[in-house]
DNA sequence: CTCCGGGATGACAACGTTGTCAAAGTAGCA
DNA sequence: TGCTACTTTGACAACGTTGTCATCCCGGAG
């Protein structure tokens, strides 16, 4: 900036007026100024700016997700972008992989750069280390997890009442013996999904058997091997409900091996792409990350700009796909 | 800073010496510094501390793609974060959408912040307003497409080979009448995969048919009605070879549509989740993202750690995974 | 006892930028 | 002409940090 103010002939704060297009500068000098930037391929140091300026901003966001390179977190990450562009913000995103220490790692190196907000899909149970982020004030939104010891916004899946009406859904089709597959109950997503499982059960006066229940299974093979094992007991489950997506995928793949994808049910819980040109179609509780995505980048600004209200809660509604798999009758 | 000085009772410099966890410092004032910091919930500001530091490192690296959404941004996203973790850098992401100018704005959102090097998958033409970002240091290398009018770094899917191969394969099944569908001819790999057709087309002498070849498809619906269209030709083709992967789908919705997806042959480039449990399941050319990845972020690495050798050029190879729908015979 | 070497500590400037305020210039009016 | 009011410009400090160098203290050698 210096060498721009000495080959323009003027004063580093006139340079400094240019590029922040601010009011009195005389148009002759502000074009000198502009022909020596360009000369001199002169590039704006955001960080010293946001530095010296007093609301210091830095105009970029920090994104914690548990995977970016799944569809889901990328698909809510993509939104968020969107969102961000328009304002010149830019995003800065980690990944988890369910591990508590990196979250706080993450948050810690985005609090070392000074980000204007967070979003966050938590993986550990306890966040009031946050405390001190949001006493500085970072706003901070919580999307697809909620947090804990800690009250902040949150963009959430209706997981509960999706999965009831998931299982409403297979009653209605005549089944009584519905199987479970559920993610490690250790996310809280995970355990709600089971919870309205369990619930749904219960309100329809069908006995929850544990035998049918498979908790904490990780990835496709786990729930492969699980149903297999769910299908030879005796009596076998009609239906199968699967918590989460790479579940589903494993559940198929058994149903096919074991040729009974066209007597047994099979719902999933979030959606998959391609799912529609199975045989038969495969059903879902559609989630949106999108809408999710959209919602916490629109809420997390609001805040940036100043909205002091008190903290929000929006819970995103899930919809039913119906494609074939779920409707097959017990 | 100033304050954990005052509370510990020591100068600014010491407590910069004790995070910068710098040698000579007595470990008692080390410990009151440390508690202080805790104490007062110290963040250290890294933006002023490479502003200061003579090397000026950021510790955050720039990662342009074409959707952030998009499984193979996605996939390949995840890879350089993971070889960036290891290192404590964080890394600053933005779609492309196809938009020229956008990539320019985002390289100037991102030398604006400073970053220690860029990964691009490039959208424009000409990379030429790239030279001073590389004359100030910042090292640069190119995933999926080729700079132009510059001299990069490059790691590139084999997508020429990977395309004549592919054909080849569905040559070898008997066909002599193989369809085409393209993505936009002026992204440079869609460019290169219908090179690849042409050439292994002739290569095998046969006809390049012009009416067998439907370019510059957007999307699903596209390519669907593409389809839709070469097979009420009149010799209808064999065989299809979608280059990309939601032509891909596209292209798998028709056949369901028209019966035909047990008589006519598709191979699709780039592999889609789910495509082994079709019927038939979708043969295609596997591309790697996740290599490609993390070619890229080591190439980089290397380079910010001061490896001056010339540009380096890494092809990674596609791989045809045979599942049906590429082994129906003519 | 003096002097020297070395380790621990701090004072100060500097990184690239902007907020504050003062100075200089210009126009309008009595 | 002299005064005010306003516009344009620049000098300087400050943001939070670290590199440089000076200072201080201690033990050991002469």
């Amino acid at each position: 900036m210096r060498e721009v103010a000495a080959l323009a002939g003027v004063s580093l704060k006139t340079v400094s007026r240019v590029i922040n297009a601010e009011p009195g500068v005389s148009p002759e000098l502000a074009a000198r100024v502009g022909a020596a930037i360009q000369r001199l391929d002169y590039r704006h140091n955001l960080w010293a700016s946001s530095l010296r300026r007093s609301n210091g901003k830095s105009a970029t966001i920090g994104l914690i997700l548990e995977d970016i390179g799944n569809p889901f977190s990328a698909t809510l990450h993509r939104a968020i972008e969107d969102v961000a562009v328009k304002r010149g913000v830019l995003v800065l995103a980690g990944s988890l992989e369910e591990d508590e220490t990196r979250e706080r790692e993450l948050v810690s190196a985005f609090a070392s750069r000074r980000v204007d907000g967070l979003v966050i899909m938590p993986a550990s149970h306890d966040h009031s280390y946050l405390l001190n982020e949001r006493k500085a004030g970072t706003p901070i939104v919580f999307v697809d997890r909620p947090p804990a010891f800690l009250d902040a916004d949150t963009v959430l899946t209706d997981n509960l009442g999706g999965a009831r009406m998931a299982i409403r859904h297979m009653v209605e089709h005549g089944h009584h013996r519905i199987a479970y597959l559920g993610d490690l109950q250790s996310i809280m997503t995970a355990e709600l999904r089971y919870q309205g499982y369990s619930e749904e059960i219960q309100a329809q006066n069908l006995a929850l058997d544990p035998d049918l229940v498979r908790l904490d299974l990780r990835g496709i093979e786990h729930a492969e091997a699980a149903v297999m094992e769910l299908l030879a007991q005796r009596p076998a489950p009609t239906a199968i409900f699967a918590a989460q997506n790479l579940l589903t995928i494993g559940a198929c793949r058994a149903l096919r091996r074991l040729g009974l994808h066209h007597q047994v049910a099979l719902v999933g819980f979030d959606d998959i792409l391609l799912a529609d040109l199975l045989d038969p179609g495969i059903t879902v509780m559609a989630q949106d990350p999108a809408a999710m995505g959209r919602t916490a980048a629109q809420l997390l600004f609001r805040r940036l700009d100043g909205d002091r209200t008190p903290t929000v809660h929006h819970v995103i509604p899930t919809r039913l796909i119906e494609r074939g798999s779920g409707e097959i009758r017990a």
